[in-house]
DNA sequence: GTGAAAGCGCTAACAT
DNA sequence: ATGTTAGCGCTTTCAC
């Protein structure tokens, strides 16, 4: 059933059918009425290729994910970043087209998503520190919202982002306040923004008390557990080893649980995890695991936000960027103990 | 730079360029030079909508990921999965459009796909026993390809599948060698298809030994920590508690490992732990983990072949039904040991 | 080998 | 308040 079938159906005009399905004004009540009590009985619904053509605009978003080419990996938080972005999308009648690529291409496919006028705008996901693409994008003149930011960017743009820095600076805090002194950081990849955010916040809170940072307890590596083990034995290795651990994410705590008890050392007596993880609620309620704490923030909720905020730029392109910075929850586990005194 | 402004540039018609884009015979191979020559210079690619309104395909394929409405909770699969697929898109120039959508309106989600033209097919995930969608897709002459399988359907539909009947009959058939003879099984909800199917590989793996299922140390839930808990503890608190845990995914089996834990028991020494999980390897690489046994299929891979599948169909939507059965691979953990005699 | 014109299914400017 | 017509950007008959 198209267009000119339900109208003919109807004896009316295609225009006017049309009028009354997308809620003109200059249409009588009566016949508007008719019109979309046929389009619900015929189960009609517009071709979305052929109005978004005439409309000019493709009603559909964009989702880059960059996929490493050094390790075969997908983020996990994509999944729920993109669930929340999915339930915007659905609210407002938007599509929300995917492309997983390897990142050495991913020039070539915001370029093909441009200039095949598939998609109004895209959420950039994974900046790196001085991400080429938020250049790109404003050349394309493709609206985009980054997921985080993008530390050395010589233009302006939109973003949604985690207080990564604070969270750092308060869990960080956090075991000072239990009496640590060695708080060895289990980073993730500094090439990436968030993790050179989150060192700040951790050596912010550290200078705070006037201790310097130990480069031999900090490490910055791939999130995997393999990464996280490997950082946590050496540190323990040391003369003077860390008393606790500030981890990246759950996957390397994992890791860095293994190295603590491989050691025989006691998790929550003679060492402390913390670890930021977003995706902690996918495994366990925070209570329910034995060793970490966690500040959590909802991925879920940032891609709803996220979502939102691009289709409100898709809407009004010259309008200023828009900001939006969510505060992270501090989550306690059960044994991040105090420090053995 | 449209077709249009090609062509003009070119001295030529939109014709000769579209056809000498297309790689249409009759067109003088000076010609077809110049305008894919032109066609580079430029960064000319074609309006995918256009493009798709003219050849009545529309060049994408839909994903539809259910997100139940009791559980906020986006199965991790998925990301893998979707991955896969998207190398296929990718390499034959679809596109893949993702709709999340909460389990009680996905047929109208199938509906509108098919309706608006968006997609040309249709990927159908976390299929259930008796899954109303094989029939609903049908009507609609959408062709698709199920991830998964269906049990009760009375249509022929396309499918690809993990042979889990297999992997559980093997991983069962494993722990009966060690001389296990109380084996738990913690199943996913047996609404789901592969729930099902799993549970037939170990009874049948148990029949074969003469041995008969026992109710109470059989359980159906959710797969996460804290059902996997759950019906650990409830299980070894019985007089003729299992020796031995076949849990159908690592998250459960972690709750499994707490609930062993708690009571003072020894992996791998008092009780074993056997866990399908397709995503094992994002934490970690098999031997790494400390408690695990996992039978793992490449989820990537799966997609992938889904997709090349589906696009298959599509080309050639009257032929007969597609199948693809894969393998489970078997992986020791390190610490499923023997059965203490 | 090349071009003019119709058509894909819709919306929108311009009548009436 | 309704209809006629043109146009979105492409592919594809059909002429030449």
């Amino acid at each position: 059933m198209r267009l000119k079938d339900l109208s003919a159906a109807l004896g009316l005009s295609q225009t006017t059918v049309s009028r009354a399905l997308n809620g003109y004004p200059d249409v009588s009540e009566a016949t508007r009425r008719r019109v979309i009590e046929a389009a619900r009985r015929f189960d009609y619904r517009p071709d979305a290729r052929a109005r978004s053509l005439a409309l000019g605009a493709a009603r559909a978003i964009g989702h880059v994910i960059p996929l490493s080419t050094r390790h075969e990996m997908v983020n996990p938080v994509f999944a729920d970043f993109i669930a929340g972005a999915g339930e915007t999308y659905a609210r407002l009648g938007y599509d929300m087209v995917l492309t997983v690529v390897r990142d050495d291409d991913e020039a070539r496919v915001y370029r093909e998503l441009a200039s095949t006028r598939r998609v109004d705008g895209v959420i950039v996901h994974a900046p790196r520190v001085a991400d080429p693409r938020v250049r790109l994008l404003c050349d394309l003149k493709m609206p985009f919202v980054v997921h985080g930011r993008v530390s050395a960017a010589d233009e302006t743009y939109s973003w949604l982002d985690v207080n990564n820095r604070r969270a750092f600076f308060r869990a960080t805090d956090f075991l000072l306040d239990l009496g640590h002194r060695r708080i060895a950081l289990v980073n993730g990849l500094e090439i990436m923004d968030f993790a050179i955010r989150r060192r700040a916040g951790y050596e912010a809170a550290l200078a705070d008390r006037g201790i310097a940072p130990d480069p031999r307890i900090m490490s910055s590596e791939e999130m995997t557990e393999g990464a996280g083990y490997r950082a946590a034995r050496s540190m323990l290795a040391l003369p003077d080893p860390p008393t606790a651990f500030l981890v990246s994410s759950l996957i390397p705590a994992l890791g860095v649980r293994r190295a603590v008890e491989e050691r025989g050392l006691a998790m929550g007596r003679d060492v402390s995890i913390v670890c930021h993880d977003d995706e902690l609620g996918y495994f366990t309620t925070p209570d329910s695991v034995p060793v970490f704490t966690a500040t959590r923030s909802s991925v879920r909720e940032a891609g709803r936000l996220a979502a939102e905020m691009l289709l409100d730029l898709v809407a009004d392109p010259s309008g200023p960027p828009r900001h939006r910075l969510l505060e992270a929850e501090l989550v306690l586990g059960q044994s991040t103990g105090p420090l053995r005194s």
